[in-house]
DNA sequence: AATCGATAGTGTATTATTGACACAAGAGTA
DNA sequence: TACTCTTGTGTCAATAATACACTATCGATT
């Protein structure tokens, strides 16, 4: 926890850098094991947990922004990154950061502003990322999907947007090369969506879709070492990949 | 114009009612005689033409901001409002307002600060609207989407970006119940969907898919008067229509 | 009153997509 | 060699999307 001169500090050097009441979070996807994977905060000194967020420098564009402060937290560049919404309800931050709430005159109290906060959702490869606490937190881990903690603020309500917002891209954005690794199996590739959807899809017609979409390689050698029948690797296609992606999967009308 | 005086008081007071650096701008459509249109503001002394926008009162709740920037606008209360985007370029702010640019200091001035807008798009009854011009302005017209006239700042990109979401939007929800009147013919229905997709559809399947999603009641009464068939006359059945906005129209996976 | 032109309402055959399902093949293990 | 587990693949039925043609009715025209 800070003391009421580094809170000062902070405070000052936050008021001079960056654009007052307005932050950013992210809600950043791994997968692993077959299980939907969230980076969170623990506070040091505080039983909450918090979504990785930051907030924009005066003269920065809002997305390098977000990139710039999931680096921080994962040393990953370069990563996919998706505005989906902002929260601007006045009460959001009212129980912000409490335990600093009365150290500083409000005026002076960075933390005790109205803050906007722009969501972004990230899908990182779970591997490469190297999760770093800031300088609020005791810890910075990935948390599973489906064994939470509680979040501190609106922080619950965030996730469960960007959450919505990815379940419903799925089906129209082609959503796995930033979750899985280089080279992957059917089955894993299939493992993700169903952890994503959260419900079981035929292993048959998933390969059919996912093959028809017309973005993945098979590589010519199969994933030895397992104690069954060995699987193909296959890859995406980047330059298809790409192209779906701006296209978009689904015609509808 | 505003007079320098008149500026002063406008930031002034800006200053001390509004959040700083943040806007909301926002895309109205309507649609009438088979055109889809939008609502423009056309700058005093200026050849410029903008969305209408406005700002974040210090506490209040971003919806509401558009909500109330809208009706100051339209004289419309209870709009479908659909926050789609935030646009934070730092240099999108850059031209705002040039006439006033160098009529005050820049720390006086509100008019020279960076804004990140919030984009929200609208779908309103043309015919319920009453356009407003707001004090910088000389008139706030509906102008068709095929014949836009220049936009400043970044305002043909949040339009288009509005539009392209508008689209996608089509795709898994029901649009057509903000943007008709309460009663309206099949045709009249199918004339919007083509204008907003720009481009034909079928009748007979347009006609089948959109009484298969259950959200229309059938009038007995036809509408009489033109020089052909009378076509029978719909309108929403508001239960299931809130239903289906909330379940979303396409399963997917 | 009969005809014409334009638009609305409706059905059906064809094709593509989705969903359900079963069997064969390969890799390790006993 | 047989067994178990998992992967790869094909087929059939149901459903949805598409293409397309005829009939009905209104006002206008003669």
């Amino acid at each position: 926890m800070l003391t009421e001169k580094e809170l000062k500090e902070y405070s000052d050097n936050a008021r001079a850098s960056y654009l007052p009441h307005i932050s950013i979070d992210c809600v950043v996807f791994g997968f692993h094991e077959g299980m939907l994977k969230v980076l969170l905060l623990h506070m040091k000194n505080e039983n909450g947990w918090y979504l990785p967020g930051g907030f924009v420098l005066k003269d920065e564009p809002i997305e390098l922004s977000a990139n710039r402060i999931l680096k921080e937290r994962t040393g990953l560049d370069e990563i996919f990154l998706q505005q989906f919404h902002v929260f601007g309800d006045p009460q959001r931050s009212k129980d912000h950061f409490e335990m600093y709430k009365d150290m500083l005159p409000r005026a002076e109290n960075w933390f005790t502003d109205r803050f906007l906060t722009i969501g972004y959702y990230a899908l990182v490869d779970f591997c490469d990322a190297i999760p770093q606490p800031d300088i609020f937190s005791a810890d910075c881990i990935w948390r599973d999907l489906d064994d939470l903690p509680e979040l501190k603020l609106d922080h619950a309500l965030i996730l469960k947007t960007a959450l919505d917002t990815l379940r419903l891209q799925l089906n129209y954005q082609p959503i796995g090369y930033n979750l899985m690794p280089k080279e992957f199996t059917m089955p894993e590739l299939q493992k993700l969506y169903e952890t994503i959807l959260d419900k079981k899809l035929d292993r048959r017609n998933f390969q059919r879709r996912m093959l028809g979409f017309g973005i993945l390689k098979r590589s010519e050698k199969p994933r030895k070492g397992g104690a069954h029948k060995a699987p193909y690797l296959y890859s995406f296609d980047l330059e298809n990949y790409q192209a779906a992606l701006t296209e978009g999967f689904k015609g509808g009308w």
